[in-house]
DNA sequence: CTTTTCCCGTTGTCCGGACATAATGACCGG
DNA sequence: CCGGTCATTATGTCCGGACAACGGGAAAAG
């Protein structure tokens, strides 16, 4: 029972890369109902060493999914549970994937649309010619009609293609990206600052003008550090409290 | 010339973090004024392996204090010049470390208070009969006048012999609490909310009552999950913005 | 002088092994 | 039934070694 799932002997991606990307798989559907794997038994299953695991394991412990005990083991993260209502945690990309647990939002596609000046001022370097594909929707909770969140995606012009095989209505967009166009996160920045509704915000999250709103900016690079997707969201200061964790490493 | 720090023997704090800390004190003190050593250098200056340098190196690169580059070498990250007057990162603990950087505070002792309702709250273990530490003060950029944030901090009721030899007036108070207490940081979870502006709060931010206001709970943990500190910080949401990147590990 | 090629140093990946330490449950004695 | 002891098991720490991939500069070619 040795080397189940063999992992390309390329090196392209490496060793501890793939099986992390395997074990996240199998964690997010559900794959371990027994629990999971000790370090020996996933040595033994995909035939690596014990180095390798536990690299891809740090992973996928920094991203959130599994929590580790020295003499009792490795357990998968509840995911849910811990994030009640009108919390939104996200301080690494294993809880930038899961953003939004809970919660449902359809976007509408925008068309090729120039970035807002916002965007632009942020991140200075795109030309002014390029027409990124926007998307842009509402985030509700089940059972309570108030959005908790406005937000404005937009894609960088060399993903239009991708972009044409979104599914508008499943969690969050960039997401699905890793899955149908290979493209891995390697950094984010983000900028929040709290500042008065605008008129069509007001509007839209069912706010007065010029009450606080909570506008947080994404910046979305690839591992080779290139930038192929912003959004701008607004949320309603009176029922968003944005929650993260800093885990200092291990 | 092996092994110059030898690194106490006493494995009580393991060696890689032992490491890590003397090379961060290095860091900051500007003891590498030739650049930073190569991973040969450090095992063989202290007397290690290169497990234990690469575990300290990449614990360092995920606060932020150096980067790596494959085939080019270590380099001590510029810490400064990146935070433009309005940025205040923070994503990791090593930029909670330097969180200030060139802004000033000093901060004013409160004595023995009760937990302010709003930080009781957030975690509702404290007990009710205890009485925390308490300080507050404004930061400000120098040469400008209006303040950048109202900070409350709040230390456990068994830091008051370590709070009496705080220095008020230098960078933040919690990271003294490393050198003073050897307390390290385990954990911090934030709480980042845009709400109006209250009256003192505005006051001494010098904003009209009712404009938007970020809001921050920071919650700091030890290495055994014990919350030791509570800070509570407003800023003025149309001077300032929270800026953050999160990098996926490595 | 410019461009290309090659070598060397540095970090990244990966292996095998060893011991320490914490958590757990079984066993045993009160 | 309760409590302490002990072996087992799992992760944490640490070592030595090996090769690959990348950068940069020196050397060689144009």
């Amino acid at each position: 029972m040795t080397e189940c799932v063999p992992l390309a002997k390329d090196r392209e991606p490496p060793r501890y890369l793939q099986l992390a990307g395997d074990l996240r798989r199998k964690v997010l559907a559900g794959g371990f109902p027994a629990g999971f794997p000790t370090e020996a038994e996933l040595c033994a299953h995909y035939g690596v060493s014990r180095f390798t695991v536990r690299e891809a394991l740090r992973r996928l412990q920094a991203e959130g999914l599994i929590s580790r005990r020295r003499g009792s083991g490795t357990s998968i993260q509840p995911a849910a549970a811990r994030g009640r209502a009108l919390h939104q945690p996200l301080s690494n990309i294993g809880e930038l994937l899961q953003y939004g647990r809970g919660s449902q939002i359809t976007y509408r596609p925008l068309g090729r649309v120039d970035l807002p000046g916002l965007a632009v001022s942020h991140l200075g370097q795109t030309r002014a010619d390029e027409q990124w594909i926007g998307f842009s929707g509402l985030r509700t909770l089940p059972g309570d009609p108030r959005p908790l969140a406005l937000t404005e995606v937009f894609f960088a012009p060399r993903l239009e293609a991708v972009c044409a095989r979104l599914d508008l209505s499943s969690g969050t967009l960039f997401a699905q990206l890793d899955e149908l166009a290979g493209i891995n996160v390697g950094k984010v920045t983000q900028d929040i600052q709290a500042i008065p509704a605008g008129s069509e915000a007001a509007r839209l999250l069912g706010l007065r003008r010029g009450s606080p709103v909570l506008r947080v900016i994404r910046c979305y690079h690839d591992l080779s550090g290139r930038l192929f997707e912003i959004s701008v969201t607004h949320h309603p200061g009176d029922r968003f409290v944005y929650s993260m964790h800093i885990d200092v490493e291990g």
